[in-house]
DNA sequence: ATGAAAGCGCTAACAA
DNA sequence: TTGTTAGCGCTTTCAT
C-alpha cells in the first residue's frame, strides 16, 4: 500500500498524489478529486518514515517525565497527547524513573525520530541537556538558558496560603520541601520563607528524603515535636503523609494541625478531611509545551490557585466558621 | 552525521560500518574497532526512520489506554516503556479518552510507525479492530480470536473476598458494576454471582453509570436503602466513592458497611480506613503484553489476589480480631 | 497542472 | 572480509 498504488489507481504520477496531498491547491480540483478517491478506496495511510526522512518532519514529539504513575504528570501527559494529536503529532513517552542520566540517553538516542520534547524535569538538568540541541525542547519547571520553558509559579498562591493560615490563627508552621536540585522546590522554599516572615509565622524547614508518602510518615515525629500547628508539604502525596501520619497518633487534622499540600491530585477530593491543596495547571502546562515547540524559545509562566477545603482550620479546637469561600459546604458530601 | 560520516572517519565503505552495527561477527575485529571508535567520536545514532524504511522494523511499538490519568493503566504503561526500552523499543502513548473510535484511528494510522500494539481496552473492541491486522496486536483485558492476550483473571480472588466477607458474618452483598461492555466487568459480576450463591449470600447488583468516584457518589443512597452490609466495587476509585458517600451520611466503614475495591492503586494503603482490595499485577501485565508481541499469539493469564487492610471488618459494630492475616496490624500507621 | 528524476539514510543482495 | 549497487516510500526541484 504506497503512494505509487494510490497514483495508478487515480491514473496520475506519483508526484501529482503526493502534491495532492501536500499542497492541495497546486493540483486541479478534478485531479484532486480522483486522488482523494483513491486514497479512500484503498484507506491509504502515508508512510511517516518516508516522508520524514525527505522532509526531516517526522511527526513525533517526545514527552519526558520522571514518573508518570505521579498523577500531577499524568494529566500532563495527557494533555500533551491531545494536544499533540490535534497537530496530527505522534507522542513518545519515556519514564525516567527520577533518573536525570536517563533524560539525557533519551534526548540522545531519540533527536532522530521526533522533532522536539518536552522535559518535565524537577531535578537539575544534566549540564549536557542543554546544549545538545539539534531539536527543540520546552523544559516544564525548570528554566534553562537558551531553551524555552514553561513555570508554575506558586509565590502568590503560597501567599494566600500563608495568609489563610494566619488569619485562622497559626503562629507557627512546618514546611517539608521537596528534592534537592529541583527548581520548584526551591522557588516554593523561597516564597514559604518570604511570606512567612511577611505575616510574622515562625516558619521551621523539614527536610524529607524523598516527596513521597512513605518517607513522610518517618517526618511525622518531627512535625509533632516542633509544636507547629500547620504544616505546608511540597506535593499532595506528602500531604496524605502527614495527616496520615499525624491521625494514627491520635491526631485531628485540621483540629490539631493544619494541612496544605500542592498539585491538587484528584485523590485531594475523594479523602477526608479533603485537601486544602495548591492546585497547579498540569494540563494547561502540557497543552502550553506542545504549542511552544514550534515557537520561539520563550519562557512562559503560570500561576498556581489556593484551592480551600477541609484540611485546614483555626487553630483551636472548637470548629469555627472562618473567612475564605471554601469550595464546598462542610455539610453533604463532606468528610468521609 | 550519518552512517557516511562514520565510514570516512573509519576508512571504509558505509555498508561496513553498517554491518559493524548490525552483524558484529560478519566484520574484522581490527576494522570493528575502528568502526566503533568513529562512531563514539562523532557521537553517531543511526536513523530509526531510514532503517525501518528497508527492514520493515521501526523499533516502535504503541501502547492504547482508555485513561493514563488512572493510576491502574499509569502503571501498566510504566511497565511497558520499561520492558521496551530494555528490547531498545521506543513507546509511542495513545490516550483514547474511553473512546473506542480512537483505537481504530489510531491502530490505522499508526500500523506504518510500530512493530505492533499492545490495546488495553477494557471496553467492547470495535469490531473492525480485530480484523485490520498487518501489525502484531496484545489485548489487555479482552479476548480477541486470532490475536494475543493478557487476560487478568480475578474470580479466585473474588471468590477469597467473598468468603472472607461471609466468616465476618455477612449475609447481604451490593456489587457495583463496572462498564457494560467490558470484558473483565463481565467476568466479575459473573464471580460475584457465582461465589455470592457458594456462600449463601444475597446479592444486590447497581449499575452506576461511570467507574468513577464521583458518579459512585449517586448510587450510595440506593446501597443504604438495600440494606447490604457489605459492598464489593468494580475499582478502587468506586471503592472510595462508596466510603466517602457513606462516611459523609453519618455512617462508619468498616463499623457498620465494609467495603473491597479493585486494583489496588496506591492510594488504598493511604487513604482511612485503608482499603482492603483486589491486587490486580498492572506491571506484570504490561511488561508480559510486550514479551507477547513477538511471540505467538496466545491467552495468557494473571491472576489477581485479595489483600486485606481496614475498611473490612465483622458485621456487627464492635470490632473484633478476625481469622485471616491482615496485612499491616490496626494499630501503628494505621488508618487516619 | 503534471511528469521525470534525484535523493533523504540506511540495509541487503551480490561481487570481488 | 569488504565494496558496489539498488532501493525502501516519499517529496521536491526541474522540465514540460
Amino acid at each position: 500500500m504506497t503512494i505509487l498504488d494510490v497514483a495508478e489507481r487515480a491514473g496520475v504520477h506519483a508526484a501529482t498524489v503526493s502534491r495532492a496531498l501536500n499542497v492541495p491547491e497546486k493540483v486541479a480540483p478534478e485531479t484532486r478529486a480522483r486522488v482523494e478517491q483513491a486514497v479512500r478506496e484503498l484507506a491509504f495511510v502515508p508512510n511517516r518514515a518516508a516522508r520524514g526522512l525527505i522532509t526531516g518532519r517526522t511527526g513525533n514529539i517526545a514527552v519526558i517525565v520522571p514518573d508518570i504513575t505521579n498523577p500531577h504528570f499524568a494529566s500532563l501527559v495527557r494533555a500533551v497527547e491531545r494536544t499533540a494529536r490535534d497537530a496530527e503529532l505522534q507522542v513518545l513517552l519515556v519514564d525516567t524513573g527520577e533518573h536525570p542520566d536517563e533524560e539525557v540517553r533519551a534526548v540522545r538516542t531519540m533527536a532522530h525520530d521526533v522533532e522536539g520534547f518536552i522535559v518535565v524535569s524537577p531535578r537539575r538538568v544534566h549540564r549536557e541537556l542543554g546544549s545538545l540541541g539539534s531539536r527543540p525542547v520546552v523544559f516544564v519547571n525548570r528554566p534553562v538558558r537558551g531553551h524555552a520553558s514553561v513555570l508554575l509559579r506558586t509565590a502568590p498562591a503560597l501567599a494566600d496560603a500563608v495568609q489563610h493560615l494566619e488569619s485562622l490563627g497559626h503562629r507557627s508552621l512546618a514546611y517539608l520541601g521537596g528534592p534537592r536540585g529541583s527548581w520548584a522546590a526551591g522557588e516554593r522554599r523561597n516564597a514559604v520563607r518570604r511570606s512567612g516572615r511577611a505575616a510574622g509565622l515562625h516558619v521551621v524547614e523539614l527536610v524529607v528524603a524523598e516527596p513521597t508518602f512513605e518517607a513522610t510518615l518517618d517526618v511525622v515525629p518531627r512535625i509533632v515535636d516542633c509544636g507547629a500547628s500547620a504544616v505546608i508539604a511540597f506535593n499532595d502525596q506528602m500531604a496524605f503523609g502527614v495527616i496520615s501520619g499525624l491521625t494514627g497518633r491520635g491526631m485531628s487534622v485540621p483540629g490539631d494541625v493544619s494541612v496544605v499540600g500542592f498539585d491538587d491530585v484528584p485523590m485531594a477530593t475523594m479523602v477526608a478531611p479533603a485537601l486544602t491543596t495548591i492546585r497547579l495547571p498540569a494540563a494547561e502546562a502540557g497543552a502550553l509545551a506542545v504549542a511552544m515547540l514550534s515557537e520561539q524559545p520563550t519562557c512562559t509562566e503560570l500561576r498556581g490557585e489556593l484551592v480551600l477545603r477541609h484540611s485546614t482550620g483555626p487553630v483551636s479546637h472548637r470548629r469555627a466558621s472562618v473567612g475564605g469561600v471554601r469550595e464546598r459546604p462542610s455539610s453533604g458530601a463532606g468528610p468521609w
